[in-house]
DNA sequence: GTTAGCACTCCATGCACTTGAGTGCTAATA
DNA sequence: TATTAGCACTCAAGTGCATGGAGTGCTAAC
C-alpha cells in the first residue's frame, strides 16, 4: 500500500502543478516531458502519472485529457516541493512606500494594506485588527446633536474609540449634557470595566429626571461599548473573485461575495490564525467553511504592538501562484508588525 | 417628424417593459396582446411597434426576435408610465426593525441600511454620510502605545472622532505625552481651525526636545484631520452585482466591483445628490461614469442633522423593477432621516 | 525498467438540417 | 383610413453526424 514517491515523480508531480497553475489546462504526458527535460519518452511518464493519480494526487477531468492536481496535490507541493519564497523587489517598494507615510489614520493603514495585498497577488485579502480587551475608560465625552439626540464617545486607554447616538425619551439641555459628561467622566475614568457600572450612577441625585436619563443611558452605552469586542476586518479585492472563479461559475463567486460582506462570518478564520501564530495554508477541503472549500487560503498572524496579535491573509483559486502568494502575506505580514511595533521591541 | 406617442403606443410600451423587467426576455408581439388585452390583432401591435422602434424606444436583438426597451424607454417609463411607487408592509417592517435599537454605533447604522437596501431591492446599495466641515476642535487626546508611538483622537464640535497614529523620532516618556495633551486640548479648544495652528504652537518652550516634537507632531495631524473631509461612504450587496451581471459577462461585473471598491469613484454621483435634493434616476448612459452606463442609478438625499444633508442611492440593472426600487430608496431615505433627526424639527 | 506502437476514448469543431418564434409586407376588409 | 389575415422570410437554438486531434492504456519488444 504505501507506494514510494521517489524523485522522478516528484519532480513529474511538480511539474503538473506548475504547469497548471500557470495555464489552467490539464497537463499531458508530452508536456511534462517536455517541462521536466527527463531523459524518458511521454509512455514512462504516463506510467507514472498513472500512479500517481491511484494516489489520488492526479486526476483526468476525461479520459482523453491531460491531468489536473488535486488539492492533496497542492498540499504535498506546498509541504514538500516548492521553491524559495518570492517577493520582487518592486513588490517590496511598493509595500515600502505604503507603510512610510508620518501620519495616518490607523482604519485607513489596514484598509490600504488589504487593498495592497489583493492587487499584488491578484486575490482577496484580508486583516484582522482585534481591538478587543479594552480594560480601562481614559476619557467619555458627550456631544449634544439635538433635543433629544446625544452622541456618546468613548476613549479607552488602548487607544480605541468608540461612538454611540443615543436617543432620548426627554430634551436635554446643553448645559446638562455638559455636565452629565463631567460627572461621568471623573466617575468612571481609569476604572475597569466591571467596576464603572456602580461608580457612574453613584451621585445621579444631583441631576433632574432628563440628566438621570442620559446618564444612564450613556452608561449603558459605554459598558455596551466595553463588552462588545470591537473586531475590525479590512477586505480588499473582492473584484478579483469574479476574475478567479468565472471557470466555476458566477454562482460560486456570488456566494463568496455574500461570505465576504458577513464579515463575522471571515472572522473565525482569522481567530483561529492567532492561535496558529505561523503561516498557514487551507487548500479545498481543508476549509471549515463550507464558502472556502473551493478555494485556497493563505494567511499568517503579525503583532499588534502590547503582545497583542493580528493576522491577514488571502483568499484565491487553488490554483493559485503558491511561492509568490505565501512570499507576499509574509512580507506583509512582516511589514505591518513592523510599522505597528516600535523598532526597539 | 414628431410623432404622436398616443394612448395605445404607451399602453403597448408599457407592456414591453414590464414584461422584459420581469422575465429578462424579448417581447414578441402576440405576448404584448395578451398581456395588454387589447382588442386588436397581433399585427396591428407589430406595426406600432415598428413606430416604437423607428422612435428609439425599442430594439430587436435580431431580426427573428421580440423587442426590448431601450434606455430612452426605461426613461419614457419612468417618466410618464410607471404607477404607484410600491413598498410592502413586510419592507417597512424590516426598515422599522432597523431603525428602532435604542443605542447605536452610527457606523454600523449606516452600513446595515446600506445592507438591508441591498437586500429589499437586489442591487448594490450605497448610502453616503458627509462628516465634512467640522467647524472647532471638542477634544484632543494622546494615548502612548509605545516609545515612540503616539495615538491622537481628535473629537470635533459635531462628534466626530479622528484617529492618527504618530512615529515619533524620539523616544517619550507617558508624563510628557500627558502633559503636551493637556497643553494642546486647553490651547485648541474651541478654536475654528484657521486659529489652531497659532495658538497651538504657543508655549511650547515648557517642553523638552521630545515634548516639543510630539507637540509639533500632533498638531500638524490635527490640522490635517480637521482639513480632510471625513466623507464616508458605506457599500452593501456588491454580491448582487454578480447575480444581475451574469448576461453582461463576468468582466464586467469585475470593473463594477472594482469601482465600488474604489470608493471616492462613488462619491462624486454621491454628492451630486446633495446638490439635487431629490429622487434622481440615471439610466445607462445618463450615467457620467462610465462604468455605471451599463446600470442605472436610483438616489436621492436624506437629512442628516443640523441642516446638513446625505445622500444614499442602488446601482442595478437597467431592467430593475423601478416601481419598487424608487419606493424602497424613498422610504429608506425618509426613516434614515427620521431616525438622524429629532422627531421635533 | 523503459519504450515504441497502436487501438481506443472523448472533446471540440464544423456542417447540415429542423424547428419555432417572430417579423415585415401585401392585399383584402370594415 | 385603420385593421387584419395570410404568407414568405429571417434567425437563434437545438440536434445529429462526421472529423481531427490530444491524450491515454495496454502490450510486446528491448
Amino acid at each position: 500500500m504505501t507506494v514510494e514517491i521517489d524523485d522522478r515523480k516528484k519532480t513529474i508531480l511538480r511539474a503538473v502543478v506548475r504547469s497548471f497553475i500557470l495555464t489552467g489546462k490539464p497537463v499531458g504526458s508530452s508536456a511534462v516531458t517536455e517541462i521536466t527535460g527527463l531523459k524518458v519518452s511521454s509512455a514512462t511518464i504516463r506510467n507514472e502519472m498513472g500512479v500517481l493519480e491511484e494516489l489520488g494526487l492526479l486526476i483526468q477531468p476525461h479520459t482523453s485529457a491531460g491531468r489536473v492536481p488535486t488539492d492533496i496535490a497542492y498540499r504535498f507541493y506546498v509541504d514538500m516541493l516548492m521553491g524559495q519564497r518570492r517577493s520582487s523587489a518592486s513588490d517590496n517598494e511598493a509595500i515600502e512606500k505604503l507603510f512610510n507615510a508620518r501620519t495616518r489614520e490607523i482604519e485607513g493603514l489596514f484598509q490600504e494594506a488589504s487593498l495592497l495585498l489583493s492587487r499584488l497577488t491578484h486575490t482577496t485579502a484580508m486583516v484582522f485588527a482585534p481591538f478587543s480587551a479594552a480594560d480601562t475608560v481614559r476619557h467619555v465625552e458627550l456631544v449634544r446633536l439635538g433635543d433629544r439626540r446625544v452622541m456618546l464617545i468613548v476613549i479607552t486607554s488602548k487607544g480605541l474609540v468608540g461612538r454611540r447616538l443615543l436617543s432620548l425619551d426627554l430634551e436635554v439641555k446643553n448645559e446638562t449634557v455638559g455636565r452629565v459628561a463631567a460627572h461621568l467622566d471623573s466617575a468612571i475614568c481609569g476604572l475597569p470595566v466591571e467596576r464603572a457600572a456602580a461608580s457612574g450612577v453613584a451621585g445621579k441625585a444631583r441631576f433632574g429626571e432628563a440628566g438621570r436619563e442620559l446618564l444612564a443611558c450613556a452608561l449603558e452605552a459605554v459598558i455596551d461599548y466595553l463588552g462588545a469586542i470591537e473586531d475590525r476586518v479590512f477586505i480588499g479585492g473582492t473584484a478579483n473573485i469574479v476574475r478567479e472563479m468565472d471557470a466555476a461559475g458566477t454562482e460560486w463567486a456570488q456566494v463568496l461575495l455574500e461570505a465576504m460582506e458577513k464579515q463575522y462570518f471571515i472572522l473565525d478564520l482569522l481567530k483561529e490564525l492567532l492561535r496558529e501564530r505561523r503561516l498557514t495554508v487551507r487548500i479545498g477541503e481543508e476549509n471549515s467553511l463550507r464558502e472556502l472549500q473551493r478555494c485556497a487560503f493563505v494567511g499568517t498572524s503579525y503583532p499588534l504592538g502590547s503582545g497583542l496579535l493580528g493576522s491577514l491573509g488571502v483568499v484565491g483559486p487553488t490554483c493559485m501562484d503558491y511561492e509568490r502568494t505565501i512570499g507576499m502575506v509574509e512580507l506583509m505580514a512582516e511589514s505591518l508588525g513592523r510599522r505597528l511595533l516600535e523598532p526597539e521591541d
